[in-house]
DNA sequence: ATTACTAGAAGGCGAGTAT
DNA sequence: TATACTCGCCTTCTAGTAA
């Protein structure tokens, strides 16, 4: 991300651009950023190129939002700069509620090759099945705070018929209870929202959850 | 601050250059934000002349620490970023009931002087009118708590005529649904138990609003 | 009123190089 | 090794202006 766009972004999220779409005319943003109207606009449209931004015409005005990149690159900064201003780093809280996933969860956790490496780095046998959680609204931020945090790193391997990809786990501590991890495959986006948890337990007997149930999520720095 | 300053800013406070005196030469610093030796050291004579950092040559090696100036640019980022990320944990539920007032605010909100202030500020353009509500009883000491807030300013003005006095808004979620913001006269003429609402809409239409009944105001923080 | 193109000016960039 | 200067290139800026 280029320097220049940084005073955008910082304003844009200012406005409130990191959760809905916001109305913020070219002039505005310059007057505010002692900028001209022409590099405001410049900037707008080199940031959308990009993917930072989203835009909306609406007849004469236009709407902005940030997109997941674009607040990804704010993520970054905070967690850098919470680093330098909160050394004893907090345990990071997340809202979330429970959703039925495709079961592929539990065919992973029984493979050897990863559940090895469970019970050496997270120090558990893991139960052979995810939970999966989706993030509520106003959390979404933390996701990208969580990686910020340093990951347990799952390493992938190959047998036979096929590979199987890398993964960072991250600690956690479930309904305030049950110690777990989230663990976030290297690559293979999933929707932005949705984190997965393992645990020592079969969570959704132990806590008894069904789909819809809100649960609590607190990484564990 | 120029924008190009602020990766350095970053990367030194990563460095630990916030609270002593770190080496980092220019080489690589220039790496390590991709950019040439050159321009690491051209940006650090600069950012020294501006006052943002501090460099002692110790023979052939520089260590460099940031100024007071320079750690509050960076906590001024930090600032907002926060109220970007950290959750609205403590947001304030008003119980409140519709009353008619005199109709100033339809002539208030249409002021330019206001509205444009209303755009930058609180990122929609209002309705041109206000919502009067009165608090409950039991939710009047909540009234307090939302002046604790921290407030976004509607500066004043003057126009040929008159002056504008100026005002604090908080935003609001009004009945769980619609964004608005609550406005507060900062020379306030009335009533301890009354509140005026904005939004992008006209609230007493789109949620079918006689006088007398209750609206739900949350404060957001 | 907007957004954004063009073009000339201003200033940042890095290669070469001095120290 | 360092840091930092000059200088030519090129990116980025803003004024003017179209849409």
């Amino acid at each position: 991300v280029k320097p220049s766009y940084t005073p955008i972004l910082f304003k844009l999220a200012e406005l409130g651009a990191h959760d809905r779409s916001v109305r913020a005319s070219t002039g505005e943003l310059a007057k505010a950023l002692s900028i001209s109207q022409q590099s405001a606009s410049r900037l707008l449209v080199e940031m959308e190129k990009v993917g930072l931004i989203e835009r909306q015409r609406q007849g004469r005005y236009q709407t902005v939002q940030l997109t997941e990149a674009g607040l990804e690159s704010l993520a970054e900064i905070y967690s850098l700069l919470s680093r330098v201003f909160e050394p004893a780093k907090k345990d990071l809280m997340l809202t979330t509620t429970v959703f039925s996933g495709l079961g592929e969860g539990s065919y992973y956790m029984s493979l050897d090759g990863y559940r090895k490496q469970f019970r050496a780095k997270l120090g558990f046998d893991p139960f052979p099945g995810t939970l999966n959680l989706r993030i509520q609204g106003e959390d979404l931020g933390k996701r990208k705070m969580m990686e910020g945090f340093s990951p347990i790193e799952i390493e992938g391997f190959a047998n036979e018929k096929r590979t199987y990809g890398g993964a960072y786990c991250y600690r956690a501590l479930i309904n305030e209870k049950l110690r777990g991890a989230v663990i976030v495959p290297i690559r293979a986006h999933y929707g932005e929202d949705v984190i997965e948890v393992i645990a020592p337990y079969q969570l959704r007997k132990q806590l008894h959850l069904k789909d819809g149930d809100a649960v609590g999520v607190k990484i564990l720095s």
